[in-house]
DNA sequence: GAGCTCACG
DNA sequence: ACGTACGTGAGCTCA
């Protein structure tokens, strides 16, 4: 094996895909003095991750010199009709040569000829003298030079990925190999490239033809014995356009080159210069980086800063003094995702100055330190609230005090980003003295507590730093005017979940484990049915066979096509369903074996030792402000159709005679947007409480009395109502009520005609979120909308369809959080032993013993309809029983 | 890991 | 003229 690399970057394609893929965040990456940044820096992360992962001793960045080269002489319109460079990457282009300069690696470029060439030519010379050779680019001609010396990275996914190229991967992806590519290429042209090719003739065909013939010209030699086709004609005609694209396509590896391998030997990094280049684009990240990097010598990259800290004992305890109005933060370490059972693997303490870490969980139970989390009277900053409360219970700490997190704050701040890693956000605000817990851990198997001067190292920087931008955030949350939603709902509902998260819910193992018995009979039969209709057995669960036995063995219509083959979702299976008996089978296969391992094994395995499912609450994940619930998701426990719904009779009350009680906001979203227009026709029909659907039914179907809706009246009324709230289009809602484009038109006007001020709300909603680049909830809750300045219409449309429906999703699940925060107060204030367990977005869920039934029917209701006073009234109706199925 | 499908509000 | 309803999580297949 050669220890001499060498790496050969297509410099133009690269940063061509470095720009588009931070397309979006073109307007974010500006340098002080107004210069676009983000090709830039997207070439310099790509740059990072391919120099440490090939670590090369020579490298090379090629460049286009200009638009004329050879190739214009042999086909005028060589890459004729593509589009100019636009201006915000061309200005960017200098720069990169200046970093790269400053980085000690050589650029190159020449008249006539393209970076291709100069790659190929290098290629050729590195492999000649022995080096190994890999070659990144963002554009797929380049894959013919892999060979066993060189290969070849294409970039994916703007350029976070790269896929090799070698020569089996080339067979695999194109049937053929490197060279023989050149001649596939011949043959199906490229339209980038403007040059046409043979007609009808593309990937598949070409690569057929290739596999066969070996090349262009030994395809012409045998033309006459190919069967007369319409193929065979276009091979005839297009012969000239095919040794064209021959050799346009060929990449010239003899270029007249004035680089040597010698001069592509990578050079020392000029520190200064490079400082100096980052701080006029104000590239912080890599600021931080270098600092380290010049200390460390250019070793591995570690932290720009780090913490001194104090390894925490039993012997030496006492070193924890007394913090008396000092600044406390605090870091709970496990090792998992999921807290309720994830592995403790230590802390991390600040108090003023000083930093305290420890393995040993353990030691939070000796009395000094257990006192000082469960003590009041002192203040805790914390990253995840929930986590810390929920983990410590674990520990028979209660913990108190707790009153700063900084996850909360930064997902009210900005929830563009909605991971949940400390370090992750740190850096999103400029702070990079904590590594990720990926870096630190790693993932997957792999997933592991590193070496304890490491470990320790991430703990203390997490302190640190949950303590470090406390007042950035809490400044941003005001500066928002997001303080009471962050001190009094966010907060408070975090203890409220902690809560509902330790207390669990009942699930009787035996129910589930008879309904799966019964379900699993009647599975069997249906796919015995299924595979006889079909004249052989197949996997059902697989889309691509399924597929195959429906649409090409017993020839039923394709409907609906997806982006590998088929679709065969239910909406494609019910058209067919009259054609076949077989499709009712497999929609009835479907529908049971979803509900056989989904929620009959997947709920078996999620209850634990007490009997009890303990979900997890995500409170920073969405991008309304919604919760979400997962291991398990207990907010989509089937109520549809009456057999799913059967799974809620494992759901029951943890006493004995003790009742689920559920209670539910009517219409709240509808609601909310009655509100937030003003609409008085529409707030009139709630303040004299009619049946809103029946009401819009009388509405747009121009009716004088409420007699007169019939049942289908009110359902597609209904439609159009949840419709309004999507921010609606004529043909989403033909489609959801299977009636025309136009009649849905129809009901759209004749709405808006009726609820004039609700179509003032949609326009100023997008108008409000177009000036600010946010939506906002009544509570400030903010989710911004950077699409909704968007060249491209679908991409526009969706961030205008989101400025509608984000304050009126968003404002309901402020609502049901207050309501959440003021009913666990009560259940405190009145002493009862009823515990709310579930949360499903409009819902609450209690396990309520036998004795308090009574009182918990007055006061839930109460409670919730009088969370916040609307300009319309708030109505919640009740249900309960002896289990989740029975309280409806 | 992506794509499809389907469960919920 | 554009393609098309908002927000989620999980299990399965197949590359």
């Amino acid at each position: 094996m050669t220890d001499k690399k060498l790496l050969l970057i297509d410099g133009n394609s690269v940063a061509f895909r470095a720009f588009y893929a931070l397309y979006r965040q073109l307007d974010n990456f500006t340098s002080p003095d107004g210069l676009h940044t983000n090709a830039i820096y997207a070439f310099k992360n790509m740059l990072d991750v391919v120099l440490r992962d090939v670590d090369p001793t020579n490298v090379l960045v090629a460049f286009d010199a200009g638009k004329i080269t050879f190739r214009n002489k042999m086909y005028d319109d060589y890459k004729g009709g593509r589009a100019k460079t636009p201006s915000e990457l061309s200005e960017q282009m200098p720069i990169i040569k200046e970093l790269l300069a400053d980085l000690g690696i050589k650029s190159y470029e020449l008249p006539n000829y393209e970076a291709d060439d100069i790659i190929g030519t290098m290629a050729k010379k590195g492999a000649e003298k022995d080096f190994q050779v890999t070659v990144v680019t963002g554009d797929r001609d380049l894959t013919q030079l892999a060979s066993d010396h060189t290969t070849v990275m294409v970039t994916k996914k703007g350029v976070g990925e790269l896929e090799a190229y070698t020569p089996e991967h080339m067979k695999e992806v194109n049937g053929v190999t490197p060279t023989e590519f050149i001649d596939m290429k011949a043959l199906m042209g490229d339209s980038s490239d403007n040059y046409p090719g043979v007609e009808k003739i593309g990937p598949k065909t070409a690569s057929k033809l290739i596999q066969k013939y070996g090349s262009v010209e030994n395809l012409y030699d045998h033309i006459d014995e190919m069967k007369k086709s319409k193929m065979k004609e276009n091979l005839i005609k297009d012969k000239d356009k095919a040794l064209l694209g021959k050799k346009l396509a060929t990449i010239n590896c003899d270029s007249p080159i004035e680089v040597s391998l010698e001069d592509t030997k990578l050079q020392a990094i000029n520190y200064e210069q490079l400082r100096q280049l980052y701080e006029r684009l104000n590239f912080r990240k890599f600021l931080a980086q270098l600092n380290n990097e010049e200390a460390a010598g250019d070793e591995t990259p570690s932290p720009a800063e780090s913490y001194q800290y104090q390894v925490l004992t039993k012997d030496n305890l006492d070193l924890v003094v007394n913090p008396d109005g000092q600044e406390v933060s605090f870091y709970l370490a496990m090792l998992g995702e999921n807290y309720h059972l994830a592995s403790f693997e230590g802390f991390s303490l600040k108090i003023g100055n000083q930093i305290y870490v420890s393995k040993d969980s353990n030691l939070l139970k000796e009395s000094s330190l257990q006192s000082l989390l469960e003590d009041k009277n002192i203040s805790k900053n914390v990253f995840d609230i929930k986590r810390t409360y929920v983990g410590l219970h674990r520990l028979d700490i209660e913990a108190e005090g707790l009153n700063y997190d900084m996850l909360l704050a930064s997902y009210l701040v900005n929830n563009e980003n909605n991971s949940n890693d400390l370090g992750e956000i740190a850096h999103l605000y400029d702070e990079y003295s904590v590594k990720t817990d990926l870096e630190v851990y790693g993932k997957g198997k792999k997933t592991a507590i590193p070496e304890d001067n490491e470990f320790f190292k991430h703990l203390a920087a997490k302190v640190a730093v949950i303590d470090k931008l406390k007042p950035l955030l809490l400044n941003k949350l005001k500066e928002h005017e997001q303080d009471d939603l962050y001190e009094t709902i966010e907060i408070p509902v975090a203890f409220v979940l902690a809560k509902m998260e330790i207390v669990g819910m009942k699930v009787e193992a035996p129910v589930l484990i008879q309904m799966g018995n019964d379900l699993a009979v009647k599975i069997d039969e249906l796919e015995k049915k299924i595979y006889s209709q079909a004249g052989e057995e197949f996997n059902l669960n697989s889309p691509k066979q399924l597929g195959h036995i429906l649409f090409e063995k017993l020839n039923l219509p394709p409907i609906k096509k997806t982006k590998t083959g088929y679709s065969t979702s239910v909406e494609v299976l019910e058209q067919l369903r009259r054609k076949s008996p077989i499709v009712s089978e497999i929609l009835d296969y479907r529908q049971l074996s979803k509900l056989q391992s989904t929620y009959i094994k997947g709920l078996l395995e999620c209850i634990q030792s007490d009997g009890r499912i303990h979900t997890r609450y995500l409170q920073t994940l969405t991008a309304t402000g919604r919760l979400s619930s997962v291991d398990p998701n207990l907010q989509n426990i089937p109520t549809r159709t009456d057999e799913g719904k059967q799974i809620r009779k494992a759901f029951v009350p943890s006493t004995e005679d003790g009742y689920i009680f559920s209670c539910d906001y009517s219409q709240v979203e509808l609601r909310v947007l009655a509100h937030v227009s003003g609409d008085e026709a529409m707030q009139e029909a709630f303040k004299s409480g009619y049946d809103i659907h029946a009401h819009t039914a009388m509405k747009i179907f121009h009716l004088a009395s409420p007699q007169e809706v019939t049942p289908l009246m009110r359902r597609h009324a209904k439609a159009v109502n949840f419709g309004i709230v999507y921010g609606i289009s004529d043909y989403g809602l033909s489609k959801n009520i299977g009636i025309s484009r136009k009649q849905a038109k129809q009901f759209i006007d004749n709405y808006f005609e009726q609820y004039p001020q609700v179509h003032e709300y949609m326009d100023k909603a997008i108008k409000l979120a177009r000036e600010k680049g946010y939506a906002e909830t009544i509570m400030h809750r903010r989710r911004y909308l950077p699409d909704i300045h968007a060249k491209n219409f679908n991409v526009r449309s969706f961030a205008e369809r989101t400025a509608i429906n984000s304050p009126i999703q968003g404002s309901a699940a402020d609502i049901i959080k207050i309501a959440m925060i003021n009913m666990q107060n009560k259940l405190d204030e009145l002493h009862l032993k009823t515990k709310m367990v579930l949360q499903v977005h409009d819902e609450l869920i209690f396990d309520v013993p036998k004795d308090e039934l009574e009182t918990i029917q007055k006061i839930v209701p109460q409670v919730m309809q009088s969370a916040v006073q609307l300009d319309v009234p708030l109505i919640a109706d009740s249900n309960w029983g002896k289990n989740w199925y029975d309280a409806k």
